[in-house]
DNA sequence: CTGTTAGCGCCTTCAA
DNA sequence: TTGAAGGCGCTAACAG
């Protein structure tokens, strides 16, 4: 059973020392001569001695816990940041306390109270959606540090870190412009996330700056099934399109999934890109052409912004783009040349 | 800005009773009367009282919190997990810390430690290896109420909870031998779980049992790499076997896909089956056969477990073993026929 | 450089 | 049923 707790009143006792010494010793804030440090610090090993963190915390205001609120942690994109995310906040010794929100606005208001009564360090969201989530954002924000990941609501004044949505868009449509796609249809989130409506912004704007034709886009979720159920859709209107970009990996997977029972084939008949780089992108067959997300870079920047933010709670806000990189893989491997380079089939050169 | 803090001073103060009183009414374990029980309460709603976590825990000896660590939270099959174990907690009011052992012993023990430091309420380990974890999991649990999930250190004296392996096994098993499968080659974790070890043992077990051929298994860690290189092994080493019982989905996706780059076609030319059933037996092509963990119970016993642990420290170690359930998929769906009953092709339904 | 002292906010024993 | 008071463990003035 739990051995005594050893306190620093312990560590004083035995070291000779006063109390107040003893925590200057061991915090190493304050002016304490070389000798009794090293003293001090030497009878705290030898008792086992380990700070009270409800005693600090309670001095403090704070103890080291950082807040973590996504959607679904099973998402397998939600799991790789999470997983960044729990690296660079053991480098700065700070924990994580983890919350689904289920994409649900109430659920999300109440693990963000939850979180600012536990007045932890601060808050690294990825909000539910757009615009319903501000109220509850806006007020944790006012009370803690906090920043928004990947996903944003923009009336809300916080600091954001995500991903180059644009950028990552620009790079599939003209990935596929090589690969001599004209008709390309989206098929991704509606304007109920940013990542959606960013994404689904980059596509018209890269579709008109090429003077390709608009098709009708298909929008609903971020969803295996989505894209299952989209591939039927698509898969009952011929002619096929030349492309498909949707939305993230997981539309992608399913749409890929759903193509092959109605017989279409990627991508052959189809060409299929992704968003996110996960690992769905390498299991799913024919591999996943996708743009990789920089989870590391993306996690270690936010919470360089919520660790700048503690120290200033009036900085002026944050607002970050990482650039992702294009992978290209067997769904887009498709021989087609554009109209003036031709392209050989299987190359993973990247024509310009 | 955060709004200044209004403490259980104040309340009392505006309600004009004593801080004690204040405390009872708000806790309700003490005898206060029901009129000052609802004037306080309604004061401490006004005010927007919240309590001080950690005032309340350093009286109390531990906030609300319970330590989760798990090898790698980007895995899908320990998201799912996470996912489960979140909900269960909330439902407790109790929050989750989250930490990733990344399958590294020195790593899991700085954790472990991490966690009986903060006092967590209890903690949910996935222990990352089946005897060299035993230290640092015997302490952990000499401090704080534990339970192992999925995976144990046997020589600890702990909880445990996880999934029924040797049924899991024999279900799949059966299953390839309905669908005519003689020659079955395991390919699995090695003996650093007892994830591995179980399943391997079990399925010893069944080959023996069935007189089937005893071949050679190739063993190595519950990854997607894992799976691709064995592939590779199989795929040389010709004549293939009638079946693979992966040792879980990862493994079994990553062999889906090196078999097709080896030009082995699934089921067509081998079987094969994964356990989990996690979101990639859905997305690989074709989609897998596997038995199904039940997470959410899986998760709720270890949540009942912890409980029950706090409530009573030195009660006998809970044993659970949980059921998991057959998924029949593509991955299996061979017209191949046992020596007595032809089976039909394509039929869902379970031969007796 | 070091010791004394005063709380941080809360719960609970002890009296009334 | 209620109030007064102590103390959980720690840190930061404030003195010396």
């Amino acid at each position: 059973m739990a051995r005594d707790t050893v306190t620093l009143r312990d560590v004083a006792d035995a070291a000779g020392v006063s109390i107040a010494t003893a925590s200057r010793a061991l915090t190493g804030k304050n002016r304490v001569s070389k000798a009794t440090t090293a003293h001090v610090s030497r009878v705290a090993e030898r008792l086992g001695y380990r700070v009270n963190v409800f005693g600090r915390a309670l001095r403090e205001g704070t103890d080291g816990a950082v807040g973590v609120i996504v959607p679904v942690i099973s998402n397998p994109f939600y799991g790789q940041l999470v997983h960044s995310l729990e690296e660079q906040l053991r480098e700065h010794s700070l924990e994580l306390i983890i919350a689904d929100s289920h994409g649900d606005v109430a659920r999300e208001r109440e693990r963000l109270r939850m979180l600012v009564q536990r007045r932890v360090e601060g808050i690294v969201i990825v909000p539910s959606d757009a615009s319903a989530s501000l109220d509850a954002v806006a007020e944790a924000a006012d009370d803690v540090p906090l920043v928004q990941l990947d996903r944003r609501v923009e009336e809300a004044p916080t600091d954001f870190v995500g991903v180059d949505n644009e950028r990552g868009i620009a790079l599939l449509v003209n990935h596929l412009g090589e690969r001599g796609a004209t008709e390309i249809v989206l098929v991704a989130s509606d304007d109920t996330t940013s990542a959606g409506r960013e994404r689904r912004a980059a596509f018209d704007r890269e579709i008109a700056r090429r003077g390709l034709p608009v098709l009708e886009p298909i929008l609903d979720r971020f969803t295996l099934e989505f894209g299952l159920s989209a591939a039927g859709t698509i898969a009952r209107s011929r002619p096929l399109p030349d492309a498909i970009v949707a939305g993230d990996d997981l539309i992608a997977t399913g749409l890929i999934t759903g193509l092959k029972r109605h017989g279409v084939v990627v991508p052959r008949d189809v060409m299929v890109t992704g968003f996110d780089g996960t690992m769905l992108a390498d299991i799913c067959d024919p591999a996943l052409t996708t743009v990789v997300q920089p989870f590391d870079q993306i996690a270690a920047e936010a919470v360089r912004a919520l660790l700048r933010r503690t120290k200033q709670r009036d900085a002026p806000a944050i607002y970050s783009r990482l650039a992702p990189a294009l992978r290209e893989s067997m769904s887009t491997a498709r021989p087609l040349a554009p109209p003036d380079t031709p392209a050989p089939a299987g190359d993973d050169a990247q024509a310009s």
